[in-house]
DNA sequence: AGAAAGGCATA
DNA sequence: GTATGCCTTTCTG
């Protein structure tokens, strides 16, 4: 059997898509920012079906100018797709290049789909003797399917299965793969907009097609059926012969099987390996050079698929994840991160290495003198939580030297654990020994627990990749496989999956518990050689260093305080709240004439525009509910009551779900502090995100959301608190980039910058700037900052669209140098693929020469924001870790709790406060020199809201 | 139980 | 129009 000829067709689209898709999370992008995650990803597998299969013709089939045919049979048909991701687009053109470069033939027929194309060549094969493999996940193509004619599909978790007649029957429940037609026809296909039978789902398409066999005789027997379902299938016979004729693929495309066309050759290694380059991908030209050696042996999908149709390894790992996984691996469906190739990867079981245990007190001692010896070692703490505050040691992993690393359990007790920390002491308190770590943060903090500092130089992977990609997720898994090609243990595999049931690391055997985590130790170790070479770059290596490294420890600090709380104040908020969404929902269900969930944008568009009729005409969600938004609501408010009583009923609600009632929850008992987590890598600006709970959107604009403000005190009666705020950062730092003296002078002068915008763009003198003057003028000055349109601006002001340009206008023009400014920032975008901060902090643009100019038009506010925003949040870091050092050097009592953006919090020691005042404005105003004095404004109070 | 959608709080 | 995180409802496995 294996002695015959074997074709693969592989179809292009569907591998490109879920190449894509793969990378979704982490798209791939260059450094010339170009994404090339769908290039990358059809390589991968490309090029493992040739390593695996060493077929010796192949081809690969494109669709072009879709297929007229099916078009003229139903006008919506793929009508409903989204538009093609900009990076697929690109992709096209380079994955032909290569595969001419390979010598790998390109099918295309013009006005075919590569489904058409590769059943019409499938079918000729098959009369010439040939097995033929359609290479796609596409499970359309199991209609082709027939003795000598299979499926050879990617799936999930990497690797192929097989489908021969015996899988597709079992798969779709039928005892003809032609049967896949009707199947298709009746539950129809959203991503290809086959339209299907109303009300008829995958699990009624398979009854029916056991009852009756075909789409043709259901309903020629729809009299059998009953109920609501009769009506609406005999209401559709038209459609449902439609969307047969839509799944059925055809198999009379002008297209002539020559076996000699499609024979494999070799390929022009260096054209492909020049390609590659230019792309960036390293690990690709090994992966091509692998699959086109001769050397490497092939196991091969024909000893796979055995007439008995035994099950294999495959498929019994494909069966665990639900007997029909046709739509899990579906590229258009799967948002799903996966890995495209993870086969080619290595893993624990197939890198070798040395992780050893150190259980004895000897070993131990042994094991702490020779690592007091290292001056470089990766170490990461294994815990039974998520929450530093609360867990504990169960052992700490250490890798000093690739592939060989050492792991101390730690006992249950607590004494006995401190006495084991002890004894590590001297290495982590070293300031000689420089050490590694993915999030150092969080084992920080643990560590603080027991009470050791940790000190020395650190290095920690996850603060590099985020300078390095900033748009990429950056866990430890995600940096192994994108790096390394390296596939670590997945932590279920040792506690279960996420949940109520999720088990301890604690009662994990020994064993497992050193794999796991001296692996982590030993891949955090190989991810940070190969990130130090690359922080080279720019100035990310300065960044690096005197930014967000120091930065951590200041963070970890403010974690490790917490703020207090006043939960008896949020308490008598949260009552009196409640009595005031009970009266509002009362009057709402009269004014309504019934009783329905106000919080349910969907149950409160029916009531409104369904029932009321307040509006002629809705507007509509995307998803076609009825858009019940603030800003929508509040136009109506002014014409009916009920609109303002929903309004107030809807701030009230979030006030207290949001804060009233969820922060005294998120109080640590062991502290009696709330505890925010600082994200340092998620914000692609540069800012930093707080969450669980987020600080940094306490609410600060209606009076009574104010009030949540009053709750956040001081540690107790010797302390006072102390915010700080920048006042206009952002807008001063775009007037000094852009040097626009006459926005720099009025910033000098310490004018009231909105005023004397408004005094400028009016022309009217200072004094005479209405309040309505100037609040325009400082719509027009936030606005700036984002990218204003003249849309966007009449949207938030009362003026029409025209009188909103206009004042754009006259806004450029009163300050010409800003418009000049952004507009370089797009060039540069455009030339170099990236904007940077003052301090070269980097963003990439992929879209910024997008021809889709809404796509095109995002990315152009991205380049005038980013350099802005991200600017503002490097300078607050630069003020964070001078005033942390000041603190320590100085001994002081007083502690920096909080930051948000623009402002920091601090609990103040009171014999402090003066020297505290001067200090953090001087530190804060000193951070970075720029054209325009930073100004930093100081309040003090014995709460949040007094202090501000 | 988890994801998606709609909505909304901050800078 | 930029950048986030979290709430409730509703859908789906």
């Amino acid at each position: 059997m294996s002695d015959q000829k074997r074709l693969f067709l592989v179809d292009a689209y569907a591998l490109i898509f879920r190449g894509y898709y793969a990378f979704i999370k982490n798209p791939r992008i260059n450094s010339k920012g170009v994404d090339t995650s769908a290039i990358m990803g059809f390589m991968n597998s490309l090029l493992d079906v040739i390593k695996r299969e060493r077929p010796d013709h192949l081809a690969v089939c494109f669709d072009k100018g879709g297929s007229a045919d099916r078009v003229e049979m139903f006008e919506a048909y793929k009508a409903n797709r989204d538009a093609t991701p900009e990076a697929i687009k690109i992709a096209v053109p380079y994955i032909q290049d290569i595969l001419k470069a390979m010598h790998i033939p390109i099918m295309v027929k013009e006005g075919f789909e590569a489904d058409d194309v590769i059943g019409t060549l499938s079918k000729q094969a098959e009369k010439e003797g040939y097995k033929t493999f359609m290479v796609t996940p596409d499970k359309d193509f199991a209609q082709l399917v027939s003795e000598n004619i299979f499926m050879y599909r990617p799936v999930f978790g990497g690797g192929y299965e097989t489908w021969g007649i015996p899988e597709v029957q079992k798969k779709f429940e039928v005892t003809d793969p032609l049967q896949v037609i009707d199947f298709l026809g009746m539950m129809g296909d959203s991503s290809d907009n086959i339209p299907g039978l109303p009300g008829v789902g995958e699990k009624t398409a398979k009854k029916f097609l056991a009852q009756y066999g075909s789409m043709e005789n259901l309903l020629a027997n729809t009299h059998e059926l009953k109920g609501k379902m009769k009506e609406k299938i005999e209401a559709a016979k038209e459609l449902g012969m439609l969307s047969k004729k839509l799944a059925t693929i055809m198999l009379d495309v002008p297209v002539e099987f020559h076996a000699e066309n499609f024979e494999m050759s070799h390929p022009d290694i260096p054209k492909v390996t020049e390609i590659f380059q230019e792309l960036e991908f390293r690990r690709l030209i090994d992966n091509f050079t692998k699959a086109f050696s001769v050397e490497a042996t092939a196991e091969t999908a024909t000893q796979e698929t055995s007439s008995e149709a035994k099950a294999t390894p495959q498929e019994t790992k494909s069966a665990g994840a639900g007997q029909f996984s046709l739509f899990g691996a579906d590229p258009s469906s799967s948002k799903e991160a996966e890995p495209v190739s993870e086969f080619t990867r290595k893993t624990t079981k197939t890198s070798s290495h040395f992780y050893q245990s150190v259980a004895s007190g000897m070993a131990t001692k042994l094991f702490v003198k020779n690592l007091m010896n290292q001056t470089s070692v990766c170490f990461d703490t294994e815990t039974t939580s998520l929450n530093p505050l609360v867990a504990e040691l169960v052992g700490i992993a250490f890798s000093w030297e690739v592939g060989k690393g050492f792991y101390l359990p730690f006992p249950e007790n607590r004494e006995e654990a401190q006495e084991l920390i002890e004894q590590l002491r001297p290495f982590f308190e070293s300031e000689n020994i420089e050490k590694i770590g993915q999030n150092l943060k969080y084992d920080i903090k643990v560590l603080a627990k027991y009470n050791i500092d940790v000190k020395g130089k650190f290095f920690d992977t996850m603060l590099a990749h985020y300078l390095i990609n900033p748009d990429m997720r950056h866990s430890m898994d995600v940096l192994a496989e994108t790096y390394l090609n390296y596939t670590p243990i997945p932590i279920e595999a040792l506690i279960g999956k996420k949940g109520k049931n999720q088990g301890n690391m604690r009662d994990v055997p020994l064993e497992k518990q050193t794999e796991y985590a001296v692996e982590d130790a030993d891949i955090t170790l190989q991810l940070k050689e190969h990130f130090e070479k690359e922080l080279g770059e720019a100035n990310t290596q300065k960044l690096f260093d005197d930014i967000e490294i120091p930065l951590l420890r200041v963070l970890a600090a403010m974690e490790l305080e917490g703020i207090n709380l006043d939960k008896d104040f949020l308490n008598s908020l949260s009552e009196q709240l409640t009595i005031d969404i009970k009266a509002l929902e009362t009057i709402i269900y009269t004014e309504a004439g019934e009783e329905f969930n106000i919080a349910s944008p969907k149950q409160l568009g029916d009531i409104l525009f369904d029932k009321m009729k307040l509006v002629d005409k809705p507007k509509k969600t995307k998803t076609g509910q009825y858009a019940t938004s603030e800003d929508i609501l509040s136009y109506l408010a002014k014409d009916h009551e009920i609109i303002q009583h929903i309004l107030d009923f809807r701030g009230l609600s979030k006030l207290k779900s949001t804060y009233v009632d969820a922060l005294p929850n998120q109080v640590e008992p062991s502290t009696g502090r709330v505890h925010t987590d600082y994200m340092q890598t998620v914000a692609a600006t540069g800012r930093l995100s707080s969450n669980n709970p987020n600080l940094q959107n306490i609410p600060i604009r209606t009076e009574r959301g104010r009030q949540v403000r009053k709750a956040f005190i001081p540690r107790n009666e010797d302390y006072t608190l102390l915010a700080a705020d920048y006042s206009q950062i952002e807008l001063r730092i775009i007037a000094a980039l852009s040097k626009e003296e006459t926005m720099i002078e009025a910033f000098k002068n310490g004018e009231d910058i909105h005023a004397s915008t408004a005094s400028k763009v009016f022309n009217v003198p200072l004094e005479a700037v209405t309040r309505e003057q100037r609040g325009n003028a400082k719509t027009v000055n936030f606005g700036i900052i984002y990218g204003v349109s003249a849309f966007g601006l009449s949207n938030q002001t009362d003026l029409s669209r025209g009188e909103a340009k206009e004042l754009i206008d006259t806004y450029y023009e009163t300050y010409p140098k800003l418009r000049a400014y952004m507009s370089e920032l797009v060039d540069f975008a455009r030339d170099n693929g990236y904007v940077q901060t003052v301090l070269g902090r980097r963003r990439y643009l992929k879209d910024i020469n997008s021809r889709n100019a809404v796509v095109r038009g995002a990315a152009e506010r991205n380049a005038v924001n980013a350099p802005i925003q991200g600017s503002a949040a490097d300078i607050i870091k630069i003020a964070m870790i001078n005033i942390y050092n000041k603190l320590e050097a100085g001994n002081y009592k007083t502690k920096m709790l909080l930051q948000v953006h623009d402002e920091l919090v601090f609990d103040v020691y009171k014999p402090e406060l003066k020297d505290m005042k001067t200090l953090i404005k001087t530190e804060m105003e000193n951070a970075f020199t720029l054209d325009v004095p930073l100004d930093v404004e100081v309040g003090v109070g014995a709460d949040w809201l007094e202090a501000h």
